[in-house]
DNA sequence: CAAGTGATTAGC
DNA sequence: CTAATCACTTGC
């Protein structure tokens, strides 16, 4: 079984390089009795703090909902959207410094019959391919907000990785209300991969 | 293509 | 206190 992935990983500075670094990486929440739920990372998208107008961090706001956000890279910041789905968001960085990288798409790696009668689909195309489903395929919700990445709740393993010629790169999605930032190349997904959200 | 859904937040 | 908004998904 491989290690954890460590803490220098999410603490690097450039938020884009982590969030490029993350394709290829597998996500793991245990589920009962021992079992495994897992999946490869395939399409990432980085939300650059203060700086970021799509960010919820945006011009340093601080709420109770966004707080997560400013905690130590390697923590993981959850929220609920749009009443009925969470987002699983990787914190970068130093304390108070708010980047972090929305999980957008995964390949379902284990646990793939739990992850079926989770989200109550058949077509395992359709379990993992979106941000919102794939929190209902490992049963992310509030309780994992804040959670460390070191901890036993949830984690990233090296699983395999992507050079730059297979991967692609482009605008983030769902983010109109941007400004100015609505273009900004700052989302990240496996070329060809068929469990990234959008072709 | 549009509705559904409810927590959250900004603005009175 | 109230209303608008929303880093999505599904089914028409």
């Amino acid at each position: 079984m491989s290690e954890k992935v460590d803490r220098q990983f999410y603490l690097r500075e450039d938020t884009l390089e982590v969030a490029a670094d993350l394709l290829g990486k597998l996500i793991v929440v245990p589920g009962a009795a021992g079992l495994r739920v897992s999946g490869m990372i395939v399409e990432t998208e980085a939300y650059l703090g203060v700086i970021d107008r799509a960010a919820h961090t945006y011009g340093g706001r601080r709420t109770p909902r966004n707080e997560a956000a400013y905690a130590l890279g390697g923590h993981v910041y959850v929220f609920f959207v749009y009443g009925m789905y969470y987002q699983l968001n990787v914190v970068c960085g130093p304390v108070d410094h708010p980047h972090v990288v929305l999980i957008r798409g995964v390949e379902p790696v284990e646990g793939i019959d739990l992850m079926r009668e989770r989200r109550g689909e058949m077509k395992e195309r359709n379990l993992t391919s979106g941000p919102g489903k794939l929190c209902i395929a490992f049963r992310i919700d509030r309780t994992f907000n804040g959670a460390d990445l070191l901890g036993d709740q949830i984690w990233l393993e090296d699983h395999r990785s992507f050079g730059t010629d297979q991967i692609s790169v482009g605008k983030r999605i769902g983010i109109d209300y941007a400004g100015e930032d609505v273009d900004n190349p700052w989302r990240f997904w496996v070329t060809g991969n068929e469990f990234v959200s959008r072709k």
